[in-house]
DNA sequence: AGAGCTGCGTACGAAAACGTACCGTGCTGT
DNA sequence: ACAGCACGGTACGTTTTCGTACGCAGCTCT
């Protein structure tokens, strides 16, 4: 669960993609400064409106950022894998969690204190550069979901979901209920197991009491909607600096 | 058009709520760094992938930040007016825009270039922290729209952003035709018909060939999803630092 | 083995929204 | 005054999605 990124000899490599963008100067401390925590499905790491205390770098885990409406529905607002970090407040200036974040697949994160964060942040310009070229990719997913959820079919959105899902688990097989994805995408369960049922004739994907396997991933690609690919080529932009 | 927050004597105010709410020793220079741009309707301000030369602070016009996607059509993503800024990009250490903008309802902005956008983030924590906190707003009701454009009906989302755009010009009356809010909602120009007949129904609205006219603010704001609300509480927030 | 829970298939009427098309109406420029 | 055009009312058949409901299957725990 570690070296997703070609690691060079004798330095520390988080597992997080974004982490080990890092310049050498940068990761000196890090491991110190990393706390790695397992999460199980449906764990909440934050809650809106509270005060953080700790930034969360996923390494195999998948974590979604969700928006509650006032009758308790709650929609993704945004997915974040190895490629980023949440809550992406902390890199804004603030010290208040403005959304809810969640495990959604089950893994590990790196846990990094605000109080470590926000030094990271103020000491080192490049440090702080990458976070927040990464709520920009974040931002730009975010932009993006609002349009796809505005145009785009159930079946592209769950093709989307599980291939972006399939991304950051860094692996074919992951577990999530129709349940769960048809509150993620906003849609209700007949349309996900409508949707499922058409992804796994053309071949694309299995799945068995929630236990997800992928089987053709460019064919996945391609009947999930261009936001995934949008999506992934902003947030490979944000690790570039 | 000028003077929207009580001005402290000899100071220069902007009329733009964001610079207007930097403390005395940020608003130096600032009457020299801003040109004054008048903005036609559907002007664009910044497209998509391009380098930017400017930040745009509007004054009276209302911008929209738009994601295109590849079968040409456009969903608006975010709503820009006096208590924000474009292009979100320069305040997240990139030098290109993701998204375009342009202007959707005629008026003023404040044009600031992107070398002294750049200088002012560099040189006054201030005001890059008050630029951030902004975009923080506007990550909140991009995410705030993706929940919207999946779980709200086409007559709250015009409700919605006639009440957002109502407080952006600072009037009750402004311009806009169906089709192009049916293209900023992502929704077909029957959808809004119907929407607007029913607001004018219930008299909270008045419209005639483009020309809408607020009658009824609480009752809009009422008949508009707690997006609406929420996105206001947010912005307002990061106004206050 | 049985109870109970979770996950999922499925059906179906209702509602929402789509897309397209056609036509009126009020500006605007010559 | 007239043509041309942008704006937008309206209609209607089609598609999508919703919401609800019911039932079965597989896992787990006792």
């Amino acid at each position: 669960m570690r070296a997703t990124l070609p690691p060079k000899p004798g330095l520390y490599v988080s597992g997080n993609r974004l982490l080990d963008a890092l310049p050498e100067a940068d990761r000196a401390g890090l491991e110190a400064d990393l706390e790695i925590v397992s999460l199980e499905a449906h764990k909440f790491t934050h809650s809106v409106g509270g005060v953080m205390s700790h930034v969360n770098f996923p390494i195999d885990a998948v974590l979604s950022v969700v928006a509650t409406l006032k009758n308790g529905e709650t929609v993704e607002v945004g997915t974040v894998g190895r490629e980023g970090f949440v809550e992406s407040d902390a890199a804004l200036d603030s010290p208040l969690s403005q959304r809810t974040s969640f495990c959604q697949v089950r893994g590990t994160v790196g846990r990094m204190s605000i109080e470590r964060f926000e030094a990271r942040m103020a000491s080192s310009a490049t440090f702080a550069r990458l976070m927040r070229r990464n709520v920009r990719a974040l931002l730009f997913s975010a932009q993006q979901f609002a349009a796809c959820n505005a145009k785009h079919s159930i079946l592209q959105r769950s093709a989307r979901w599980l291939s972006m899902t399939g991304d950051r688990v860094g692996s074919a097989e992951f577990t999530l209920s129709f349940d769960f994805l048809a509150i993620m995408l906003g849609v209700g369960r007949p349309g996900v197991s409508a949707a499922a049922d058409a992804l796994q004739n053309t071949g694309a994907i299995t799945y068995h009491r929630g236990a997800w396997k992928i089987l053709d991933k460019p064919l996945l690609n391609a009947t999930a909607c261009e936001c995934y690919e949008a999506c992934k080529l902003a947030f490979a932009a944000s690790l570039r600096g």
